[in-house]
DNA sequence: CGCGCTGTTGAAACTTGTCAAAGTTTGTGG
DNA sequence: CCACAAACTTTGACAAGTTTCAACAGCGCG
């Protein structure tokens, strides 16, 4: 039965997704922790999930039990209103955390779904929490990425607050170069994983004024865009953009 | 030396703030505490602090050592451009948080200003992060309370990206009805602490606007107002105003 | 290889911002 | 306690920015 034992094979090298051979340390878990505490937290993580384009991690209303960390892909999560209009309220990239939304009521309230093919770690709330109160540094760590949460929260309700629609897509690009950058990738060429319309949702505009303001990136040579590929030409004339004009 | 004696009392009554005896107690702590637990509690709370109309509790930059819960009075938080531009994040009143922006960079990220006199208890965040190793309900009342921010801001973002402005002043009118509410104030009346400025700018809109956005309301009954006492004469009609229009 | 989804572009309509002026309230100092 | 100045609010007319509606192009997937 020599396709069992492959099967088996595989099947551990899935399950075995230990933190301490993730190349997301510096992303996702606080740094400086010793040999033993690394092992507590490889227990933490129960287990991995792997998402297709399209799928949804999780969705508002059902019961939140773990937040989950991005190991590699692309995903948004959104907010919907009865009646019908939707906001998408982030983007998140490898080594980002999902879920922390579903704290507060045990309850999921938003919507998280896979832009590209993905995986991520499950990381059961109550045991998060069970280790934090051993691990100091663990502890501080997570308040501090809930914090950073609120405070990009507060970012984006500045841009929807004060920003004209070229402004807020200058943010945006520039958002994505950073965080590309941090991950490694190139700072001035990326692929868009999301639509014009989510964008646009993003940033509280229609996917038209979107798009309009890619064109005008594009005619006044700030930026090539084809498609869902963007490539930065003047990364200075962009961050100036957001500094000059007055609106709202 | 009656005199000495007189003011020695003051100051131990000023001083003695105990959160066993403080009426905040459902709003900004855990419930089902053990008598022990709130004793430590106690300790956790190193000083109150009084501020005047117009004083900030503090500033962006400033080093963050402490959270602080409203004891009484009203309070905004606001975000700086470096082009000028502000944006109200927030508005607190009593029983709420003020200051978890502060945990991620260990720097204030926003201004905290009163709106009228106030009165805070200050919460060293080391104190509050060592006792939550202690005490779990402790631990998880504190997560689910930042959790309940990051939700909230989700729903300023939903508001800013998809409402037109009646229907971004309904919704503000109504959460601070609910917050009245939750209090023991009236849910139908009460007086704005804040400047058509301020709520403007919370807004994303131009204080005309949102002065002709109360006129509208007036015209049509839904509420009644007269600078900034207002009462409101409709709320069902408020709500479905929210629940109709398109834009975005 | 064509159908559908996504993106682009144009023109008109609508909402909100801008500028300006006048009215109202609040706070302060005499 | 009144008077006056400063701050805040209201309202109007006009301008600007964004959405809406519509048509079409392009790419990607099945």
């Amino acid at each position: 039965m020599p396709n069992r034992k492959a099967v088996q094979a595989i099947t551990l090298s899935v399950v075995k997704t230990a933190c301490s051979n993730c190349n997301l340390h510096e992303l996702c878990l606080p740094l400086g922790l010793s040999h033993e505490e690394v092992e507590k937290l490889d227990e933490l993580v129960s287990a991995r999930r792997r998402l297709k384009r399209g799928e949804h991690l999780y969705r508002a209303g059902e019961t939140f039990g773990a937040i989950y960390a991005v190991r590699s892909g692309f995903f948004k999560t959104d907010v919907l209103l009865e009646d019908g209009r939707e906001q998408v309220t982030g983007f998140q990239m490898t080594g980002e955390l999902l879920g922390l939304d579903g704290i507060s009521t045990e309850t999921h309230s938003c919507n998280a779904v896979a832009l590209e093919d993905s995986e991520v770690c499950a990381i059961p709330f109550s045991h998060l929490e069970g280790l934090s109160r051993e691990i100091h540094t663990l502890q501080h760590h997570f308040h501090k990425v809930m914090s950073r949460e609120i405070v990009r929260d507060h970012g984006v309700m500045m841009l929807l607050g004060t920003m004209r629609a070229e402004e807020r897509l200058a943010a945006f690009l520039l958002n994505l170069s950073q965080r590309f950058t941090a991950r490694g990738y190139s700072p001035a060429e990326f692929y868009l994983r999301m639509t014009r319309e989510e964008i646009g949702s993003y940033l509280g505009l229609k996917l038209e004024t979107v798009s309009r303001a890619f064109s005008r990136f594009q005619e006044e040579g700030l930026i090539a865009v084809q498609q869902k590929h963007v490539r930065i030409l003047d990364i200075g004339k962009l961050k100036r953009l957001m500094s000059h004009h007055t609106r709202d």
